[in-house]
RNA sequence: GGGCGUUUAGCUCAGGGGGAGAGCGCUUCCUUGACGCGGAAGAGGCCAUAGGUUCAAAUCCUAUAACGCCCA
């Protein structure tokens, strides 16, 4: 083994193995409960970023948990076929290859050309999902566009057409005039803008009179319908009714009265535009109000617009302006910051616009997904999700469904243009049922989105019974990050209830977002992401894996690279601790619980304790806590202590203790091999393949030693996670072991104060009235005097008992025992007064504070009775402790110590 | 405008009614037979501000402020 731990070959070598082995591979048949998880299937266009890192690791660790709790598991892997996404990406191939545009080689040739994409480059972020140690179930990759996937798509089509939910009508939808394509209310993306609020003035019919309203879009004028004041606006209670001008036009139209106009904005009137405003669409609805489209999909003024014409909407504002400036009706304009919503794929300002979709009405299906949450057969972790979810899924409304692509699942609709029939079917028609004339297929395709409601039962094979779907849905989890909730979670569980009939996964993980060092969203423009495949080469996984979910305890975290770092300091620290074992046991030796000592039964106890905790926090989805508890343990407690303290009986004469202690070592590392797994797969497993009792081929292969005992199978991966064992709870084994650490490190740092040189061995005389307070150290004496360089010479109940002599005390509080390091010939005066000086302090502060509080009438009468007995201990241990240190004071320097 | 989160050591963050914790950084020391990606000993904090509840508040409540995220 290594001095250090080198991730990248070992990460290589050992993710080839379990893959050659089908390690991942779900096995219908095998026992166990069944236990599954899909995964947010990433865009087919991306690579893995940081999220992507913090997601996949969190399934990871439950997948690899769960699998050794025996569980029947399948972590479903694939990717989405991201519409707009990839259709961009071959588009602009197109382009760099031939020079050409997707219209110039037809929409078969272009489909074509997305495939042959998609079988070069679709699989990466899957490449990278097994760097990162994935233990996904490679060979059940799905996509959204597989031919099964497909039927499943225009079956629900076809299914919610049927029954009233799905519909075509024309409606103002978000349109991305570089898209080419509508998209919904979620894809689109706010933004703040500085842009100019114009005031323009309406001439008001029969009164020499205007009404001056604020726009920021004068472009749009030409499409004004109305114009709107509050019915309680008392400015302008007498205008409403009559008509008003349109500016640059000779149109009247109606000054009408609503709620919604909001008194305080500008004027405190707007004027409407209802082919061009989701506002004003909603008040053009409400009073039957006409609606003129001025603006063309690719984003231009239409050509009817007289000077404006063919402008596009900078320039035609600027014209405008212009124009309104002549007619002698606008008035000034004035800076105004508000959000304008972008296109969430590629920026474009979105023009909101009239157009013939197909739209979703969510209301029927939204009622049984909001209960699904309600009742708790869908549970958000943290809970608060929950809310977040169920507000949203209240104020739903219908979702524009229909692209104006050509990549993607084509709505499964065809036109009679002779007779104008609309067929609806999972099957292609042959024919008009109508008049027999030809069809014409619908050019459209679905929302992304809409094929990805379905992935939890899709990927199982649904419409078909299959023996997946019966056995591994409902999924037991779904982990995904928060700005998905609506866009991907809300659909999941809508479909999955009305589909398959049985919400699509119980437990919903948010997990947190991964902010850049400056606390904002990671943004690729201004620089601040991070790759984790660079961490991963910089670091390992393992260790990418632990900082990242180390730091993930909130909803928002700053990445800092000091917690990967931390992470591979684990790994390596875990690795040069088994290294030790393996290599300091003797031939032979094997892993076994059998306790002598207090530490042995200390170590064990803890292992118990630490186990149950990790069981918990694995059970409870706080990886953060996990990933403490299992590092605190590892290196504060086995290392730091145990592996120390078994050095002595390791290297000493008695062959019976180094054989037993050499038993416990391997135990307990195995044991915690398997409590660490989950989270740190690579790096356990290897030092596993090290342990004794396997042989690893020259292969690097792992194969189990034929006589082994332990009958261990060939993969940490496949061996069952450590269980709590709470026979080996022992609160007296622990309480031994803080008494020996407590006296070990007050004697090292008295020994630091003292400047006592490392070769000298302090003489140490334990004082404790009751000896078995004091056992654990006598009975320890040489890992005591390797760990603190001092030898105990004697044990007393009194310290009447000990040579006189001049002597550094180092006091238990609450054991009742304390260390006196003789100091004969090893000290100044001087230090050793300094050294009481600074304890005296210390015990004065101590005093005064229970004193203050056993002061209070109130905390004594009203404070539990327990807590109170607490106090009332320290303060007598500080006034031992004074007394104790006034005495020495006394005798060492000759005179009384100084009040305070 | 609404919702959520955060504010604790120089930095990044845990903790969550009864003596402030980690990692990094800093100081001093250590080629002790696993590890310098290590070991030992230290220094360092009015737990954002103001009120309240309580015998007791960093912790619970209410406001305020700053920062961030989401939604409209």
């Amino acid at each position: 083994m290594a001095a250090r731990y080198l991730p990248a070959e070992v990460e290589q070598r050992l993710m080839t193995q379990w893959l050659e082995a089908s390690a991942f591979r779900a096995r219908i048949d095998a026992p166990g409960e069944p236990y599954s998880i899909v995964i947010p299937p990433p865009n087919v266009t991306g690579s893995l970023h940081m999220g992507h890192a913090l997601n996949s690791t969190i399934q990871d660790i439950l997948t690899r948990y769960n699998h050794k709790l025996g569980r029947n598991t399948l972590w479903l892997v694939g990717t989405d076929h991201a519409g707009i996404a990839t259709q961009n990406k071959v588009e602009v191939a197109l382009a760099a290859e031939v020079g050409k545009r997707k219209e110039d080689i037809g929409r078969a040739a272009f489909e074509e050309r997305v495939w042959e994409w998609r079988r070069a480059y679709g699989s990466t972020i899957i490449h990278q999902l097994k760097r990162l140690g994935c233990s996904c179930d490679y060979e059940r990759e799905r996509f959204t566009m597989d031919e099964a996937y497909q039927k499943a798509v225009a079956r629900v089509f076809v299914d919610l057409y049927n029954k009233g939910d799905i519909y075509r009508d024309v409606y103002l939808v978000n349109w991305c005039t570089r898209c080419g394509s509508a998209i919904s209310d979620l894809e689109v993306e706010h933004f703040e803008r500085q842009d100019k609020l114009y005031y323009v003035r309406y001439p008001v019919e029969g009164e020499d009179d205007f009404l001056t309203v604020a726009t920021t879009r004068p472009e749009t004028i030409l499409g004004d319908t109305a114009v709107a004041v509050n019915p309680r606006d008392p400015r302008y209670g007498k205008y409403v009714g009559k008509r008003a001008r349109v500016p640059l036009t000779d149109r009247w139209v109606p000054i009408i009265a609503d709620e919604h106009v909001d008194i305080e904005f500008g004027t405190g009137a707007l004027k409407i535009t209802p082919a061009h405003d989701p506002d004003d669409f909603e008040i053009g609805l409400r009073h039957k109000l006409e609606s003129i489209s001025v603006i063309t999909p690719d984003g231009r003024m239409i050509a009817e617009a007289g000077e404006l014409a063919g402008m596009d909407m900078g320039q035609a504002r600027d014209v405008s302006i212009s124009l309104l400036e002549k007619e002698g009706l606008f008035v000034k304009d004035e800076d105004y910051t508000h959000k304008v919503g972008h296109c969430y794929r590629c920026g474009t300002v979105i023009e909101p616009l009239l157009s013939l979709q197909w739209f979703m009405n969510m209301e029927r299906l939204v009622k049984p997904a909001i209960a699904a949450v309600e009742d708790g057969r869908v549970r958000f972790a943290p809970e608060r999700w929950g809310g977040v979810y169920l507000d949203w899924m209240r104020g739903i409304r219908p979702w524009c469904i229909s692209r104006q692509l050509w990549w993607g699942h084509r709505l499964p609709v065809w036109y009679c243009d002779a007779c104008g029939e609309m067929v609806v079917s999972t099957v292609e028609p042959q024919g008009c049922p109508g008049c027999g004339g030809e069809l014409r297929r619908e050019e459209d395709v679905l929302d992304t989105w809409f094929s990805s409601a379905l992935w939890p039962f899709a990927t199982l094979g649904w419409p078909e019974q299959t023996p997946e779907l019966s056995k591994y849905y409902p999924t037991s989890v779904l982990s995904t990050a928060r700005d998905i909730i609506y866009l991907w979670v809300a659909r999941m569980i809508m479909t999955g209830l009305e589909f398959p009939g049985d919400v699509p996964f119980k437990d919903v993980i948010i997990h947190p977002t991964i902010m850049a060092a400056d606390g904002r969203r990671m943004s690729k423009s201004l620089g601040t992401g991070v790759d984790p495949l660079e961490l991963i080469d910089e670091y390992g996984a393992d260790a990418t894996r632990f900082g990242l979910v180390y730091m993930s305890s909130v909803q928002d975290v700053r990445f800092s690279n000091e917690r990967i770092e931390m992470g591979r300091n684990f790994a390596n620290k875990i690795w040069n601790a088994s290294r030790f074992v393996l290599q300091g046991v003797p031939e032979g030796a094997r892993a076994a619980a059998d306790p002598e000592t207090a530490a042995d039964r200390w170590i064990l106890s803890r292992l118990s304790a630490v186990t149950a905790d990790l069981i918990r926090l694995y059970e409870s989805y706080d990886f953060a806590e996990a990933a403490r508890v299992i590092y605190r343990f590892v290196w504060n407690e086995f290392c730091d202590w145990y592996v120390e303290m078994a050095k002595a009986r390791l290297y000493g004469q008695d062959a019976t203790a180094r054989d037993r202690v050499a038993g416990n070592l391997l135990f307990v590392l195995e044991h915690l091999l398997g409590l660490l797994h989950p989270l740190m797969p690579f790096v356990t497993e290897e030092i596993y393949r090290h342990l004794p009792g396997m042989q690893v081929e020259a292969d690097g292969r792992a194969a189990q030693e034929a006589a082994s005992p332990a009958m261990r199978p060939a993969m940490l991966f496949e061996a069952p996670f450590p269980r709590p064992e709470p026979a080996w709870s022992d609160s007296a084994a622990e309480k031994a072991m803080d008494v020996f650490a407590t006296v070990v490190t007050g004697l090292r740092s008295t020994r630091e104060e003292l400047e006592i040189p490392r070769a000298t061995v302090g003489r140490v005389w334990l004082v404790a009235p009751r000896p078995e307070a004091a056992a654990a150290i006598a009975q320890q004496s040489e890992s005591f005097r390797q760990l603190c360089g001092c030898e105990c010479v004697d044990v007393v109940g009194d310290e009447a008992d000990v040579p006189a002599g001049r002597h550094a005390s180092i006091e238990v509080p609450g054991a009742g025992v304390t260390a006196l390091l003789d100091l004969t010939d090893l000290v100044d005066v001087e230090k050793e007064k300094s050294r009481l000086l600074s304890r005296a302090a210390k015990a004065r502060q101590e005093w005064a504070r229970s004193q203050a509080k056993l002061g209070k009438e109130s905390f004594v009468a009203r404070a539990p009775a327990e807590v109170v007995e607490e106090e009332r201990n320290r303060l007598a241990q500080a006034e031992a402790a004074l007394a104790d240190i006034s005495r020495r004071y006394r005798e060492r320097v000759g005179e009384e110590l100084p009040p305070a």
